[in-house]
Parts: C-alpha cells; structure tokens; sequence
RNA sequence: GCCCCAGUAGCCCAAUGGCAGAGGCAGCAGACUUAAAAUCUGCAAAGUGUCGGUUCGAGUCCGACCUGGGGUACCA
C-alpha cells in the first residue's frame, strides 16, 4: 500500500542470522521478552530509596486486538516511562482494562455466550501484544475493572458517595438510545445521537440514579489554573465551555392570580439584568412541567397540542438554530417587579426546560433570539440600552453590546458595567431577585439499563426504601447463569431476569426486597482505576493509605482527546470527592497531560466502512516492533495526527540497522576511558544528549530522533573516514545512541548494548551523563549583517567579548564594501554569535 | 455564530526574535554488482498562507483576513 519495494531488506527474517552481523528484528524479538521478564525490569521498587513518578496511558477496552492507534499511544507513554527510568526515579508504568461495556455484552447475545468469554478472550490476545510491543510496564499490577475484585470497590466507592448525598435517584427526562435500549449521560450524545452507536437518542422520563457533580462545578472549574501550561489548551477550553459557568441574576416574577388560579412566582435567570426594563414578555419552557400548572384552562388543549408538536420534534431539529420561533400563549401574566409591567407568558421551545429555571424573560431589543421571537408574535419591542445602533424594532437586530443605560428610570444614563450591579441592587431591595452564578454542567446519569457493569449495590425493599448492601456483603456479583438472549436489551435491565439474583431480603428488616438491577456507567469503573493501580491486591479498600499518596497524582497521563470531557471530568470529580473523604492528599489526578493524534491512512481515520485499516500486526511482523514504534514517534509532534501513507517504517528500519551495526563495529573494550577519544565525535556525543534532555522534556520526540540520527552519522563517519572504530569516543557515542535508543526502540538498544559488552538491561543504564566542558565549541561562526543582510561571516572564539567581535566586524572588507563609505548609526553585538550594522 | 489549534522544499517535519534546514520520505547522480536489490557517497529543491504593524533584525511577537482541522452552539 504505502511500501514498494524497499522492505524487502528487513523481511522474512530468521533467528539465526543475528548472529552474522544482519540486523534481525526476529531474532531480537525471540531474545529479550523472557530476558526482561527475569530481571523484572519495570516493577518499582516502591521503597523510597529513589524519587517516585507515575506514568500512566489511558487504558485500553478489550476490543479485539491492538491496532495503530494503541501503537502510537502506548509508544507515546513509553518514551516518558523510559526516560524517567533512565533519569533514575522509581517509576510506576502499570496497565490494565476497562472491561465492562457494551460490546461484550453484544458479542454474547450474538454468540450465547457470557461476556467474560469474549471480553477475557480478547485481553489475554492484547496482553500478548502489549507484550511483543515492549511496553515498560509493571505487569504485576495488572486489573480488570470487571473482576469482582475490582469492582467491588467501585461499588463500595459508590457508597461512600451515597452516603454524602453525592449519589441519589430522580424522575427526569432522561436522554434514552432506541437501539442500545438504555439511558446515556449528557456528555454520551453527540450532536443529538448515541455516541456509541450514532443512533438519534430520545427523550424519556424515568427514575434513574445520578452523581451530583454539580456540587463540583466551581472546583473542577477554578482547579484548571493550576493544569494550565500542564494540560494541553483546548482540552481545558473543552472543559470550561462543559461546565459553563456564567454571572448574571435570578429574578423573580409574580404571576397574577387567574380565575380559579392563585398566584405564583416565578424565577428566570440573566446574565443581563440590567435590561429588566426592557422584558415585555416572559417565555417557559414548553416542554417543562411548569407549565401545565401554569396554563389557563381556554389555552389547555392549544398548549397540548404544541407539546405534543415540541416532543416530536428530534433533538437535531430542536437544536438548529435557524428555525423559525413558534410558542403559544398561556392565558397568564408575570408582573415584571421593577416597571409593574404586565407581561404575557407564553410557552415557546426556544427555551430549554434543563437549563437556568426553564424559564426567561423576553428583553427583544438586546437578545435576538427574542426579538425573533417578538416578531414572530407581535410583541412590543423597547429597547433600554443605547448603543448609538438602529432600533432594533426597526432593523429586526437586536444590539447586545456596550451603551448607555435609557427607559429604565433610576439606571438611565449608567454604563452596563454600573447598571448590571445596580439593577441587582434595585431587585435586593425589593426582594425580587439576586445575583447568581449559573452552570450548565448537569448531574452525571450514571444507571444503565444493561448487563455487563457493575451492579449498584442498593436494596430496594418496600418497607424500608432504598436500603445499601453492607460492606461486607461486597461485592454485589453479576449472575454467571444469564446468557445469549437473556442479555439482549428489552429497555429494562436484564439483570431483571435473573430472579434467584434479584430477590433477597432486606439487610435491615429481613423482609422481601428486591436488588436494584442497573449497572454503572463504565465511565464509573475508569474513574479511579489509577488509584487502584498504587496497590491493586489491596483488600482492605480500594487502595493502600499508606501508599497512595507516594504516587499520586499521576505525573504524565497520555491519551486520546477524545476523552477531553467525558473520562476526564468525572476522574477529576471522583478525585475530588476522594480527597473530601480524606483518603487522599491530591485534588488533582493528573497533573501533566498529553493528547497524542490519530492514526490516520491517506488523511482519513482508519476505518471498516472505509476499508483503509492498517493492521498492526502485519506492519510489526513486516517491519518489526522497534521500526513501528520508532515511525509512530519520529513522524511529527506527539500530538499531531500520524498519517500511515506519509511515512516510512522501512526508513525506520533502515536507520536502526544503521544504529546497531555501530554496536558492532565499535572496537574497544567496555569500560574504556573515553577521556582521551576524538575530541570533535565526543562535543557531538555530549551535545546531542544536553539537547536530547531538554527536547524529552518538552516532548518533542521527533525531534529527538532526529538528532539521535545526526549522532549516528557521526559515529558512522567517525568510524568509515575518522577517528576509527578502536577510539574511546566511537565506544562512548555508540553507548549513548543505545541508551537514548532505548527510549523508542527497546530490542535495537538492547541488542546494541550487548554488543557494546553490557549486561541487560540497557532500560536500567542511566541517562548518559554530559560533560559541560565538552558543550563548548572551539570556534563559531559569528554573521555580520548590514541592516539585517548577511555579508559577512568570521570564525571567532566563543568567548570573545562584544568589543572585539564588533571591532572585527567593522573591520570585515565585505562589510567596508556594502557600506560604501556611509556612516553608522548603530551596531548591536550579540557576541559571539551575530553583529548587525545600522548605516545612517 | 463563538472558542481553540495549525499553515515552512513534491511530502512529513526542524529552527531561546539573530545565517530559513536539524532529520526523514520521495527525486537525481555516482560507487559497489554480470545485473538488480540492499548498502555507501554526493546533489538539487522553499524565502515560511495573505496584508499591515512592532523591531537594528520577524517563520517566530501584535492586528486583520484566507485556508484546513477540532470543539461548541436557541445556554437566556
């Protein structure tokens, strides 16, 4: 597809051929894994004998096996894992699974199968693969968030949050997907659809269970200073716009009594109360229950009739905000409490029943949304805001900007700054309203109507209501007898079905009851998974105390961006209430994020439909492990986007065959003073590691490999045409191009170091370290400018002092010739590097 | 509409405000070879999306715009 020929070198590869000089990914990839695993390499010590770092990747649902995108991401976390460890911390690298979920649970009706089966199936098949691909991870920690070991404590972690009033049921219209036949989160519908399956997600009102993140908001929001610089931008722009705070106002309005209607008061919320003297209607949600309190009995059946055309309505062409408004008339009025206005209460969908109060006041002239809504209903327009634009009656364009306060009697005159605390003031004064601060963020829905999750560890019992399983009883199992059809989606969970499962007796009364039969969200489960991960045989909760605050928080998290809000979020959120529980020190759990890209084929993202998939493993087995990740890594930035058709894993391998016949070719004893080599090979040794230190930390990878390239080329040349292959500087060259090397090509770097005479593991030799002397260069090129154009270029010292290099400059004959006897108005010396002449 | 990010040789990408090129891919020429592949050596190639500004000096900073990508949107 993207090869042609040239792969040929690197293909079809026998064990035995290492052994004659033929760089053989193969026989590497046969070599080390069993070496690694004795020495057992990536496990922490956990002693504190060396500073701890925690490097963590996203942990991957066990979708079959790992493709390209797994590649790039954990050849992305591995490079950090591996630097760290070669800086000297003691670092925790663990995996794991996030095995619950959907398609388990649809492979098994498909096959009357129990979910385990597939989903244990296709972990074993990725660990594998994890394995060959060499990632540095402590494979003792290991977990499985569907082992009940694992999920035992979420839900022992749900009762914490029961218990604190952060977990409770509510009837709500709740977003329901048709075909996978359960309820989804806010954050699980995109544009209108299910996020998993794309299916248009409805409307259906039911009891379901809820996190009450919105106690959060103001913490999850004001802690993202403290990531700012640490998290990429746009993941805490996502997050900020998610959570959506905004300043404004409650105000309430007095609804006048009705015939056989008492009166009533309602509440609307403003980021402009300012303009209170310009409301000249009121609009309720039409969809919301408030309403049909509202109405008057002759409206009736014309407000039924438009809910019944509201609730047809999908939620896409509700949101297309180029529809035309349509609302109806309730029969009542709203007293506005600053002018004693009356003002008619209609119902329109243009107000949204699950956002501020469901409910706003109509200020034509300054929102367009209402004056569109005016319009359409010939309601009055008055604008009380001059902003020195057209009437907005007029011109069908309300302003919303900046101007100065007019028709609100004591606020005229003022600026909007002035007028927005005043107006406040007016309605504190009246008691009719105060300032507040509103958020979009709503509770996290978090009871599925399906069966591969964990259980939710509450009793439902007639007489003593919703009633938590004891501790001790954890954890809930999910039935092992339900298989096939029974797990097939009826809109109620199928947990139901299982009756010796969901009859029990009640813990406090010991009466009949019945348990509750939906499961967690998984995003529950991968909400805490990296606190398990400090201790994860830990049985006397869900983690050690004693060991988690050694790790935590999470020093590099590397992940997709498409986990932007919804993992990231509630991970943040279940932190926090975890350190509100005083079990953990960090409020944070991840203090350095990276997003790598996608890998794409030909500018598209890999797809079935498509048939542009790359297989992982046919390019590991045409290429081999270290040519693979090396390409995921050199092809750019970390979080840009790879496209497969736009680079070349047979120059990958080309360039680590080159690294490795260094190894060999070196002709000196291990060990070797390299004090006495090539002066010239060792500056670019001791250069490219001084420069390699800062680009690791910045994260540019690539551009680490390319320097790792140029140090290569050196050695090379060093050995063919310089130095020769028996110089101390050749040995220590090629030893630093193994342990950098090690960085992204594990079984190359190994394989070079024991050629170099070292015992394995070269993951475990130091970061190599630099000599300042040798940074310094003999001489450099200083450039002479006149009026910012190169003329001239002198080899000078590098510490030759600003005066002198300016006197050599003006001196320079190139620089006499361009001036042509003109004077000079100024020169700036930046020694020893460049000088710029100004002529007047 | 609003908010982010990115535009540098044919392509992927580098460049503390200081010589536009580090590296790779593709290309061309040469060496080796009976020949080819592989390997090695060398060469060529853009003035940095556009316009303006700041500066002795701008790919880099500022402003406006264009293009592409992402996010978000009757959010009151």
């Amino acid at each position: 597809m993207t090869e042609k020929a040239g792969y040929v070198s690197v293909q079809s590869q026998t064990e035995e051929n290492s052994d004659e000089g033929v760089y053989s990914f193969a026989a590497m990839e046969a070599r080390w894994p069993a070496v690694w695993e004795d020495l057992n390499v990536f496990a922490p010590l956990d002693d504190g004998s060396k500073e701890r770092r925690y490097v963590l990747d996203m942990f991957p649902y066990p979708s079959g096996d790992l493709h390209m995108g797994h590649a790039e991401a954990f050849a992305m976390g591995d490079v950090v894992s591996r630097y760290w460890r070669q800086l000297g911390y003691d670092v925790l690298h663990p995996i794991g699974w996030d095995s619950f979920g959907l398609p388990a649970e649809n492979a098994a009706i498909k096959r009357n199968a129990h979910p385990s089966e597939w989903t244990y199936a296709n972990i074993d098949t990725q660990a594998e693969s994890f394995k060959r691909y060499a990632i540095s991870v402590d494979w003792s920690r290991r977990l499985q968030t569907s082992d009940p070991e694992y999920y035992r404590w979420t839900q022992w972690l749900f009762k914490r949050f029961y218990e604190r009033g952060l977990a409770y049921r509510k009837d709500s219209p709740v977003n329901w997907c048709p075909k996978d036949q359960t309820v989804l989160a806010n954050e699980q519908v995109v544009n209108g659809a299910c996020e998993r399956c794309g299916t248009i997600v409805t409307k259906k009102s039911l009891n379901q269970w809820y996190f009450k993140i919105t106690d959060y908001a103001d913490r999850l929001l004001d802690d993202m200073d403290a990531l700012q610089g640490n998290w990429p931008d746009r993941v805490l722009a996502m997050q900020r716009n998610w959570i959506g705070r905004s300043e404004g106002a409650h105000v309430k309005f007095t609804v006048e009594a009705a015939a056989a209607q008492p009166e009533m008061e309602l509440t609307v919320f403003s980021t402009r109360p300012d303009t209170v003297f310009g409301a000249t209607f009121f609009v309720v949600a039409a969809d919301a229950p408030l309403v049909l309190e509202l109405v008057a009995p002759e409206h009736a059946e014309a407000l039924s009739e438009y809910r019944e055309q509201v609730k047809a309505l999908s939620d896409i062409e509700r949101q297309a905000t180029d529809r035309e408004k349509t609302g109806v008339f309730t029969g009542r009025y709203a007293v506005n409490p600053l002018t004693g206005d009356r003002l008619p209460i209609w119902a329109a969908d243009y107000v949204l029943a699950d956002y501020g109060t469901g409910a706003v006041m109509g200020v034509p002239g300054h929102d367009q949304r209402d004056l569109d809504f005016a319009r359409a209903f010939d309601l009055p327009v008055r604008a009380v805001v001059d902003t020195g634009q057209e009437d907005p009656a007029v011109t069908g364009v309300a302003t919303g900007g900046e101007g100065t306060m007019i028709n609100s009697g004591p606020l005229n005159g003022l600026a909007k700054a002035e007028a927005v605390p005043a107006a406040i003031k007016l309605l504190e004064d009246k008691g009719a309203g105060e300032k507040f601060v509103n958020f979009r963020l709503r509770d996290w829905l978090l009871s599925r109507q399906r069966f591969w999750g964990t259980p939710i560890p509450i009793i439902h019992c007639a007489d003593c209501g919703e009633v938590p399983v004891p501790d001790d009883q954890l954890p809930v199992r999910l039935p092992d007898n339900l298989r096939g059809e029974a797990l097939s989606p009826k809109g109620t969970s199928p947990l139901a079905a299982a009756g010796d499962w969901v009859n029990v007796s009640c813990p406090t009364c010991g009466g009949a009851a019945r348990r509750d039969t939906d499961t967690m969200d998984t995003f529950v489960d991968s909400s805490w998974y990296f606190l398990r991960f400090v201790s994860p045989q830990y049985t006397e909760g869900p983690f050690d105390p004693a060991k988690v605050n050694d790790w935590m928080p999470v020093g590099q998290y590397v992940g997709g961006v498409e986990h932007a809000i919804l993992h990231l979020l509630y991970a943040r959120f279940f932190t926090k209430v975890i350190h509100d529980m005083g079990m953990l020190e960090a409020t944070e759990p991840f203090s350095r994020l990276l997003n790598q890209g996608q890998v794409l084929n030909g500018g598209k993202a890999m797809s079935k439909s498509l048939g542009n998939g790359v297989d992982l493993g046919q390019q590991l087995d045409r290429y081999g492990v270290d040519a693979v990740r090396l390409t995921m890594v050199f092809a750019g930035p970390p979080e840009d986007d790879v496209d497969w058709a736009d680079v070349s894993p047979s120059g990958s391998a080309k360039f680590l065959a080159r690294a490795w016949r260094l190894g060999r070719d070196v002709d000196s004893a291990a060990g070797t003073d390299p004090a006495t080599g090539d002066a010239a090979l060792r500056s670019i040794t001791h250069r490219t590691v001084h420069e390699a230190k800062a680009l690791l930390e910045g994260h540019k990878f690539n551009v680490v490999i390319a320097k790792l390239m140029e140090l290569v080329n050196a050695t090379r040349k060093a050995i063919d045409t310089g130095a020769g292959a028996a110089d101390p500087a050749v040995r220590e060259a090629a030893e630093a191009v193994a342990v950098l090397l090690s960085l992204f090509a594990p079984y190359t770097a190994e394989d070079m170091w024991n050629a170099l005479g070292h015992p394995a593991s070269v993951a475990n030799a130091g970061f190599p370290t630099v000599d300042q002397a040798l940074l310094v260069q003999q001489s450099v090129t200083a450039v002479v400018q006149v009026k910012g154009k190169v003329r001239d270029r002198l080899e000078v010292s590098p510490d030759i002092t600003e005066e002198e290099l300016r006197e050599l400059a003006l001196a320079s004959e190139a620089v006499q010739k361009t001036l042509d006897g003109a004077g000079i108005r100024t020169v700036i010396v930046r020694a020893p590097k460049l000088v710029n002449i100004v002529p007047a």
